[in-house]
DNA sequence: TATGGACCCTGTAGCCGCCACAGGGTCAAG
DNA sequence: CTTGACCCTGTGGCGGCTACAGGGTCCATA
């Protein structure tokens, strides 16, 4: 019974979503350990990488940076340590998506009303380039 | 009068906000003209290139990317065509920007409803760390 | 006139989060 | 035994800069 299924980096790259390159990848900047090798030097994946690659990719589209998932995946491990650290690590995420969102937002408004402005006219009298452009030349 | 004034690059970097190196990759990427050169080969600009930069630099702020803000450079300069295209440009602009936005607040509210169960308990019970791993282990 | 410090030059390497090769090796099916 | 799908390592690229290192230039002051 010590003999667990293992997979290839593929399979593992299909079941997560993942491109192979990406999980070679995570592997070398340590999000991923290094799994063992097969006879012919490829990477045998198990139960364990797939959770932990599963993890990731879930983080990865709540748009935590690596090195937020990196420390959560720390902090996971110790079982019977208080869950602060990743509150506070969640909320901080949440503040920056939130300036993020207003300064698109703000974005936006500007750049509808340099469209509004637009009567499809020529360059020369367009209103979109002479708002961008410094000054009233 | 053949004479204009012009002025070293740190001049024209504090005139538009702008860091002398990222001013200095505007012209390897052929943003910026490269300026003639004074006798000691520093870069002499002038009130044309104070001018791009600084449409440069608003469209920056707009979020539109480089190669973007090439295109509207080469349209601007052609007095007698007509708008259409810088239009388009803006529009795809806005309507990707609003994609971000929607991107986020779906984001947003993953992230909100995650935090709002963590309960404060230790790892072993933590509803964000159970959240993001695949399954319930 | 010498010197110090502020500026300028080129070139290269790094940031993030991958993606896309090139140039090989491995493995299973037919 | 060949074909073709997979795997390996290593390198370079994307956007949009930023940050050096290792020099040159310029101007004011002592």
């Amino acid at each position: 019974m010590g003999t667990e299924t293992t997979f290839n980096i593929g399979v593992l790259a299909k079941a997560t979503g993942t491109k192979v390159e990406t999980i070679r990848w995570y592997e070398r900047v340590g999000l991923l350990s290094a799994p063992d090798r097969t006879s012919g030097n490829y990477r045998a994946y198990g139960a364990a990488h797939l959770g932990r690659l599963s993890f990731i990719r879930r983080a990865r589209d709540l748009g935590f940076s690596l090195d937020q998932i990196r420390t959560l995946l720390d902090i996971a491990e110790q079982q019977d340590r208080s869950c602060e650290t990743v509150d506070a690590i969640a909320r901080e995420h949440l503040e920056e998506v939130d300036r993020k969102i207003a300064d698109l937002q703000a974005l936006r408004r500007e750049l509808d009303s340099l469209i509004g402005q637009c009567r499809h006219g020529r360059i020369a009298e367009c209103r979109i380039i002479e708002a961008l452009a410094p000054c009233p030349a």
